[in-house]
Order: structure tokens, then C-alpha cells, then sequence
DNA sequence: CCATTAATGTGTC
DNA sequence: CGACACATT
């Protein structure tokens, strides 16, 4: 199984950094009073005496050794002091030694590439490093050597007289270059190792050598709290007589085979065969391997990568322990998914990243049969993860009861009734579960925590620790400036919200990262108390059993996650994004079964859209969103016209609307973002769009400035008309709203104040009552929404509709944005200061405009020609008053006479309206758009909202 | 029935 | 591409 890499072609310097017995130190320095005393760690005590996985020194000498039991170790070694593992959720928790090892990263990942190879070893490649210092500080020009490196062992050297050929080793100025950089890398480690004793008081051993292997060879050679040199010139008396088994992977079945099927007991046996005569005994790949690091060659590279790849639990369930009903297995899932959720939320917190797959193994066998007769082995079950503990857990068993139907399908209901337990009913035993996530993927940062974000004050479902990382996170250019003018009391909001730019011309995975988190971004503090209570569709359920969380049925055979993702076959953007598809079909979702046929059925979609999107559970702790769209699978079909799409986001900085005036140029100027592809910047309001409707392009939009309230100088955009044209060129339009409080954005915007089903919605009069009945209570989960037209449309014009969630701030005003892309030739009115620029650069919207606290009139752009915008002429915003005034009028319009255009500000725009509306609140100007107006309707509905534009 | 636990990562099919 | 085998600590 190993393969053979390519060596890199110039010397590398490689380091492999072990910590001596690792849990015995950390056991030693949270208790000091071990220190020097044999000990070890053992988990699970009252077996036998626990588990022995660590052993100090003092107790190696005695003879203890791991494998053994703690009652054995004492037999060996009556005065061992047995620590053990802390117990969380009834299992081992390894956290406080993953912690330790981290702490041990950082300090040497200050050192060139680090890669954390497992809990308490790392590998370095300081080939940097290592030419730099050959370069200005040799090392036959260091005039004192610290002891640590005087101990180095360098192999091949004499051992009389160790330290002082050692220091003549070092310092040969004639050597070699490579040798010379071997030397610099000695010294780089000891001082690393040193510091690593400083900081942390661990000691550690470390191998220095040209390749992973070789390094890895070598820091076990002399420990502890020593280093090992491998000059190349030694490698091959190293190897020659070298077991086969202590090369990393060959510690197993492979270096068994070596030895029984070949007779190769020694590394240097291996060199008679030739490369194609080991190919032929153990494949290309691993022939190849073998034959290279038998002439200590390696080619594998230090990946810089100082985070796990994946978080996994488990627990054993060795011999009468087992467990035999699905009670016991949930119970220990439950237990299992919590701890996975806190690290997955920490992950989130810390690194602002997510896992996207869950995987549920187990070990079982069935009862009264022999362990070698089991013909099969329990296979391993994997879904789309949903965040949060009990999510987690239900899937988890969910998954575990499919790999049980699977495992013993005759007898699939065995399943005891509650309380039964070991009944005669049970026929399988389970010895052993791990949940695990997997395919982690990064969220841009504040995404995780959009909780915050939108304003929830320091929050509740934060964990603790989180607060002293805090300040570790990138700071914002705009959390100063908006934090200050907006005078919130959340000023570190900002802070977790570093450059963000995104459009679609990034590769695949960048904007799959950010569609990821525009997508998913709930659940980011995942375990949350009411944790239950938002439904997230889950992996299992289906159309037909809609909630049926608990049912003891096996699961459907193909839960669907992807037709919403992915679009109609053929389209557009399936086409162009085929990468990113596949990526996220195969990342996210069990293959769709949509395949073939498509009707016309696209209502489930909506239906489902919205109950990913459930506002009453959006309160400012919990998001409902998910990767897994399980019920769309029961739409033959995607949408006709919408879909999500590869709209990247951000969020919206809370502040921007929090004090309104924050977004406005940057609204703006996204705009010109979006017809260069869509890109979203994490300064500028317009975020992606979250909308659970069906904004269909046929409808009409509206747009606005911004204008300047009682609240003071806000950034407003009350709708308008916006005229959506089907034809070919495109144009952008977009804008957001700020509403003072909950009651106004009723009126503006009952779409997203009313839960009602989005089809209905848009099909049919929304009732007075319902318009009010506002669940407003949290953020809106985000989505980006996109129509698909029937010519394929290259990014830049691609039509899409992007809508902000409504979010909730501090002081209880609500805002929400609308943008849209519109296809071209849907012309904007100038007034709008908005203009078709497909051909614009993206706008680097990065950076908040100085101006933006100061000024919403006229000069609003005054000091907002950033890159890419040069070029672009604002206008139009002297009729920002009108605009408000407008808006206002509308709605109080609405507000006062709900059967005429309630909830419609934006049908304002038609002069019926307008002039019905009118009422004092100032003067109202004809605004339009397009030359057009619309029309007045006599109830408020969606349509009514988007108004229909007049047929072409 | 099974007492090396609880993780990780990689390559293959 | 999901599941698994294998490897390691």
C-alpha cells in the first residue's frame, strides 16, 4: 500500500519530532508530583486495572510496557503511579492530550513546514530554514554549541569520543553541501526542542535526515529527549542490516510478507531485487516504494497541515459489555455524536472549518456464532453530516440501523422494545462504535459563527475557550470604523471577519467553500440547547415519512441530497460547474436518483427549500440549514427556473446594517461584483441571498438608495420597480433595505416575515393576518438563488437573484437586502446609480469606505472609487430623499390601507400607487425604473411585491 | 465469543 | 465514490 513519490529533486532538510511517552508529560505536568516517579496512563480502571496506554521511563525500566493491564504493570513495578484518562460522555477524552499536542505544534510550525502526523509527532521540512542558516550563520561559524545539539547522534559517526566529533561533525566547513544542511537542520531542532521544554516542558526526540522515512527512522533511535542525525552517507550501513519491520509501513502485514514469502528479514536483503521484480510481487506502486527506500530514498512530502482531517469517536465494548439492543447502541451514539459535536464545534470556532461526512462504523457480531465464521464484517455507513449533537446521534443510529439490516437482514426487527434487553431476541452483539467527520472544508471566516454575527450579543452557544482565541483572528479594517460609528456593543464581531473576496473565476474549490458556508451555515455553534427543535430535514427522511425521526423502520434505500444542488442535467451552470457538482454531490449527498425524466414537478422544492429554511426555529441561537436535501429527491426535477447557485457569499457585517449606513457603497458596488461573476465581499451588505422563495425572474424587483432616517443616516434602499427583461444583455440590480423596526419590514416585505408556504405565496393573496404574523425573531439562514436560463450564460451574466436574510440587531431593527442579477438588457435606471458593467474587473469592495458613516447624500461615493469602480459614475443619488420619502409613503400606504398595496412598497412605483399613497409624509416623486411603472393590485401577495412586469 | 483504546491517515477497488 | 483494508501511535 504504500507508493512511491517522486523525490524532490534538490536536498530537503526533514525533521520528525516524537514527544517522549506524550500522556505521561502531560499527566506529569498537570501533576508535578509524578515527575521523575514511574508512571503511567491507563484508562478505565476497573478492568484489571485499566488499560495501559502511556509509560514513563522510570517504568519502562521496570518493565512495564503498554498492552499491559495497570494491575500487571504494578506486579512489575509496585510503586507506578497510574493516572487516568479523563472520562467525558463515558468514554476516554483524549482532548487534554490533543490540546497539549497542539500547543507543541505551534512552536514548531514557527519553524517551516509543519505536519502533524498524529497526536505527538509532527515532521518538519526546514530545508529553508536550514539554507538560510547555512548561508549567514554556518555552523563552523558558531563558536559555542548549545549541550543539545552536542548530544545529537549522528549515525555513522565513531561512537568513542562521541561530543567532540560530534561538534567536529557539525562544523566541517568542507563537507558537503548537504551535510552542511543536515548540520543547520540539528541545529534548528535542538533549538526548536528547546523551546518546546521551555514552553511547555515536554521533551521531546527528533530524526533529522533528507526524507520523511530516514527522519522518521531516526527519531526513534535514540530516546528520550534526543535527536538523530542520518547523513546520506550513512543510510546505507543504516539500512543494510535494518529489520524491515521498523520502516514505517512495513511494521505490518507487508513486512510480513516480505519476510515469510521472500525471506527478507532486513531492509538490505531487499537490494538483490530489482524495481520491476518487487513490482511484480507487490504491485507497481508498492514495488516501486520498496525498492526506493531500500536505497533510503522517500520522496513523500511534508504536507503543511497542522490540523486533523478529520474528528473521530469511539468506544469498545469488549466481551459481556457488548451491546445487544438499539437502546444501548443510541444511548452510546448520543454519547459519541456530543463529544463529535463539541469538536466539531470548536473546529468551527477555532479554524472555521466544517465537516460535510458523517460515518458511523461499528463492530458486531452475531451472537452464538464464532467471531472467524462472521462471513462479513459490519460495514461502515456514511451520510451527510447535519450539525448538532442530536442530529448527529440520530443519524448516527439511523446510519447504524442500515449497516445492522445490512449485516444481518434476517433479522431486521429485532430490534428489542425498550427495557428488553438481552432478551432472546438479540442475536447481535455490539463490541465497538466510532462516529466520525470527515471532509472538512473551510468556511470563511464568520460564517461559522453568523450567530454572532448577526448580532446575538456574545453569546450562549460560544464556548468559553473561544473568547481567548478571539484575538488571534484576523482583524477587520471594518470592525473598527463600523464599530465605532455604529457605537454597538458588539466590537468583536468585526474581528472574525477577515478579507473576503470571491468570484466565480476562483477555482472550484474556493467557491464551493463559500458556497458551502453560504449554504450551511448554521448550525455553527452546533450544539446548541434547543438543539431539536429547528428541524433539519434529515439524510433519512423522505416526502413520505416527512418527521418520522424516531422510527424504528431501516431507512430508505437512497436518501437524496442532491437535485436542489445541481440543477437540471444540461444546464448552464451544471455545465460550467461540472467540477463543482460532482464535487458536492460526492461530498455533500448520496448520489440523486433524479436522473432521466423531468416533469414539471418543482413545488417540493420550494416546499423543501423552506424547510431547510424554517424562520421559527431561526432564533438567534440555532440555524436551520443543511447539506443534506433529503426530501428533493422527491422532486422529479429541479426547479424550471431556480436553483441554488454558485453565488458565493459572506455574511453581512453586522454593523453595516446595524447602523445602516455601513452597506451602502458597498451595495452598491457589489452590483458591479455580480456582473463580473458574482463576487461577495465581507464588507459589503450584499450577502448572499437567502431567500426561501421563489423569486422568479419574471417578477419585478426593487431597488433604492439610501436615504436618511430618524435613526440618522441609514442606508436605505426602498423598492422600486425594477423592469426584468428576458432578453440577452445583462444588467444588475440590487439593493437592501433597512427597516427600523419588525412592523415596517412586515409591511415591506411579508415574504419574509410570514412562514407561509412560498408557493402559496406567490401564488396567492396573502391575507392581512398572515402578512403580520412576523416570525422575526432570528437570522435567515442564508441561500444564494439562481435562474438558469435556457442558453447557457457564462458567469458573468448568469441571472441571479440574491437576497439578504433579515437579520435581527440589538436594537431590534430588522433589515433585509434584494439583489438580483438580471439578464442583460434589463435596463436600470441611472438614478439608481447602478449600471450594467458586466465588463468591470470585480470591485474590490474589500475595504470600507471611509465615507460611509458620514455620508448617504451625494457625496456618498465621494471617496468610494476603489479599485475597479474608477471608471463608474454614481448618480443618481441626489433623489435619495424621494426615494425614502417614497418608500415611506408606500408603506404607510400599506400599513393604513392593507387591502390596497400592503406590503408592497415597491409596487409604489406605479403612479396609481404612488399617487394613492401619497400622504403626507413629503413629497413623492415619479420614480422609475426602466421607464416603467407598475401596477397597483389590490392585494398584497408576492406577486404584488415583485411586481409582475407588463408582458413584452 | 472477542479485554489494545481511541484515535488518525492512505490507498485500493 | 463509498466502503474497506491496512498502517501507525
Amino acid at each position: 500500500m504504500p507508493v512511491a513519490r517522486p523525490e524532490p529533486p534538490d536536498t530537503r532538510v526533514i525533521a520528525h519530532v516524537d514527544l517522549d511517552c506524550f500522556y505521561v508529560q502531560v499527566e506529569q505536568r498537570r501533576h508535578p508530583e509524578l515527575k521523575g516517579k514511574p508512571t503511567a496512563v491507563v484508562q478505565y480502571k476497573p478492568f484489571r486495572g485499566g488499560a495501559i496506554i502511556a509509560v514513563g521511563y522510570e517504568a519502562r525500566h521496570a518493565g512495564v510496557t503498554r498492552i499491559m493491564r495497570g494491575d500487571d504493570a504494578r506486579k512489575l513495578c509496585p510503586d507506578i503511579n497510574l493516572v487516568q484518562v479523563p472520562v467525558a460522555h463515558g468514554k476516554a477524552d483524549l482532548t487534554i492530550y490533543r490540546d497539549a499536542g497542539t500547543e507543541v505544534v505551534e512552536i514548531f510550525s514557527r519553524m517551516g513546514i509543519c505536519e502533524r502526523a498524529s497526536i505527538d509527532e509532527v515532521y518538519l521540512d526546514i530545508t529553508e530554514a536550514a539554507v538560510v542558516r547555512l548561508m549567514h550563520s554556518p555552523p563552523y561559524a558558531a563558536d559555542h554549541y548549545s549541550a543539545e545539539v552536542l548530544g545529537t547522534h549522528i549515525i555513522g559517526l565513531d561512537k568513542d569520543s562521541h561530543s567532540n566529533n560530534v561538534k567536529e561533525w557539525l562544523s566541517r566547513s568542507f563537507a558537503s553541501r548537504s551535510d552542511q544542511l543536515l548540520a543547520c537542520g540539528a541545529l534548528i531542532i535542538s533549538e526548536l526542542r528547546t523551546a518546546v521544554v521551555k514552553e511547555t516542558q515536554f521533551t521531546t526526540s527528533a530524526g533529522i535526515a533528507h526524507n520523511k522515512m530516514l527522519a522518521k527512522l531516526a527519531s526513534g533511535m535514540h530516546k528520550p529527549a534526543q535527536q538523530t542525525l542520518v547523513p546520506s552517507s550513512a543510510v546505507q550501513g543504516l539500512l543494510a542490516t535494518l529489520p524491515t519491520r521498523k520502516i514505517k509501513y512495513l511494521g505490518g502485514k507487508l513486512g510480513r510478507s516480505l519476510e515469510s514469502d521472500h525471506g527478507i528479514k532486513t531492509m538490505g536483503d531487499l537490494l538483490p531485487y530489482t524495481e520491476s521484480k518487487l513490482q511484480s510481487m507487490y504491485g507497481v506502486n508498492t514495488g516501486t516504494w520498496l525498492w526506493r527506500v531500500a536505497r533510503g530514498m522517500n520522496g513523500e512530502e511534508v504536507e503543511g497541515r497542522t490540523l486533523p482531517k478529520s474528528h473521530g469517536c469511539s468506544k469498545t465494548f469488549p466481551g459481556p459489555e457488548s451491546l445487544k439492543n438499539l437502546d444501548t447502541v443510541g444511548h452510546w451514539l448520543s454519547e459519541l455524536s456530543a463529544e463529535l459535536q463539541e469538536r466539531l464545534d470548536e473546529d468551527l470556532q477555532l479554524h472555521h472549518r466544517k465537516a460535510r461526512l458523517l460515518v458511523v462504523h461499528a463492530a458486531c457480531h452475531i451472537v452464538g456464532r464464532a467471531s472467524n465464521t462472521n462471513s462479513k464484517p459490519f460495514p461502515s455507513k456514511s451520510c451527510a453530516i447535519r450539525y448538532g449533537k442530536e442530529r448527529v446521534a440520530s443519524d448516527a443510529v439511523q446510519l447504524f440501523k442500515r449497516s445492522l439490516s445490512e449485516f444481518c437482514p434476517d433479522v431486521p426487527k429485532l430490534s428489542p422494545v425498550k427495557g428488553e434487553s438481552g432478551g432472546s431476541s438479540c442475536v447481535w452483539a455490539v463490541t465497538g462504535l466510532s462516529v466520525s467527520a470527515s471532509n472538512m472544508y473551510e468556511v470563511p471566516a464568520g460564517m461559522g459563527t453568523i450567530t454572532r454575527f448577526f448580532g446575538s450579543p456574545a453569546t450562549s452557544s460560544s464556548k468559553e475557550k473561544a473568547t481567548g482565541t478571539t484575538s488571534t483572528l484576523p482583524s477587520s479594517p471594518v470592525s473598527d470604523v463600523s464599530d465605532q460609528a455604529a457605537g454597538t456593543r458588539h466590537e468583536r464581531v468585526g474581528a472574525e471577519f477577515p478579507e473576503e473576496v470571491i468570484s466565480l473565476n476562483e477555482p472550484d474549490d474556493k467557491i464551493l467553500s463559500f458556497l458551502d458556508a453560504s449554504m450551511f451555515p448554521c448550525n455553527s455553534l452546533g450544539s446548541l440547547e434547543n438543539d431539536e427543535e429547528a428541524h433539519v430535514p434529515s439524510p433519512f427522511e423522505t416526502d413520505a415519512e416527512p418527521k418520522s425521526h424516531n422510527n424504528e423502520s431501516e431507512a430508505p434505500a437512497s436518501p437524496n441530497a442532491y437535485a436542489v444542488l445541481s440543477g437540471r442535467e444540461g444546464s448552464a451552470w451544471t455545465q460550467e460547474r461540472e467540477v463543482s457538482r460532482s464535487h458536492l454531490q460526492s461530498s455533500l449527498c448520496p448520489p440523486s436518483t433524479h436522473a432521466g425524466s423531468h416533469s414539471r414537478s418543482c413545488k417540493p422544492v420550494k416546499r423543501n427549500l423552506m424547510d431547510h429554511i424554517d424562520p421559527s426555529a431561526c432564533n438567534d441561537k440555532d440555524w436551520v440549514c443543511t447539506p443534506t436535501f433529503g426530501e428533493v429527491s422527491k422532486c422529479a426535477q429541479p426547479p424550471p427556473t431556480i436553483e441554488l447557485s454558485d453565488i458565493s457569499s459572506d455574511c453581512y457585517p453586522k454593523d453595516a446594517l446595524a447602523d445602516g449606513s455601513t452597506g451602502t457603497n458597498s451595495a452598491l458596488e457589489a452590483k458591479s461584483d455580480l456582473a463580473d461573476g458574482i463576487s461577495v465581499s465581507r464588507n459589503n451588505v450584499q450577502v448572499i441571498l437567502c431567500s426561501p422563495l421563489d423569486f422568479r425572474l419574471q417578477e419585478n424587483l426593487s431597488v433604492g438608495s439610501d436615504v436618511e432616517t430618524e435613526r440618522g443616516p441609514q442606508l436605505n434602499l426602498p423598492m422600486t420597480d425594477i423592469q426584468q427583461s428576458s432578453s440577452s444583455t445583462s444588467n444588475i440590480v440590487g439593493g437592501s433595505l433597512h427597516m427600523p423596526s419588525t412592523e415596517d419590514l412586515k409591511l415591506v416585505h411579508p415574504v419574509l416575515t410570514d412562514q407561509v408556504e412560498p408557493t402559496e405565496l406567490l401564488s396567492e393573496p396573502v391575507e392581512e393576518s398572515r402578512t403580520c404574523q412576523a416570525t422575526l425573531e432570528g437570522p435567515w439562514p442564508l441561500f444564494a438563488l439562481k435562474q438558469n436560463s435556457e442558453q447557457p450564460l457564462p458567469p458573468r451574466s448568469a441571472s441571479s437573484i440574491v437576497t439578504l436574510p433579515h437579520q435581527t440587531n440589538p436594537d431590534h431593527s430588522t433589515s433585509s437586502a434584494v439583489q438580483i442579477v438580471l439578464p442583460d438588457q434589463a435596463n436600470l435606471s441611472p438614478t439608481l446609480g447602478l449600471e450594467a458593467n458586466a465588463n468591470s474587473p470585480a470591485a474590490n469592495v474589500n475595504s470600507v469606505s471611509p465615507n460611509f458613516h458620514s455620508s448617504n447624500r451625494g457625496e456618498l461615493h465621494s471617496g468610494a472609487n476603489r479599485q475597479g469602480l474608477g471608471s463608474r459614475r454614481r448618480t443618481g443619488f441626489s433623489r435619495v430623499d424621494e426615494l425614502w420619502e417614497k418608500w415611506k409613503v408606500a408603506s404607510q400606504s400599506s400599513a393604513t390601507t392593507p387591502e390596497t398595496e400592503a406590503g408592497c412598497p415597491s409596487v409604489g412605483g406605479t403612479r396609481e400607487q404612488n399617487e394613492t399613497g401619497q400622504r403626507g409624509e413629503g413629497m413623492r416623486r415619479d420614480f422609475q425604473v426602466d421607464g416603467r411603472r407598475s401596477r397597483k393590485r389590490k392585494k398584497s401577495t408576492i406577486s404584488d411585491f415583485f411586481v409582475k412586469s407588463p408582458s413584452k
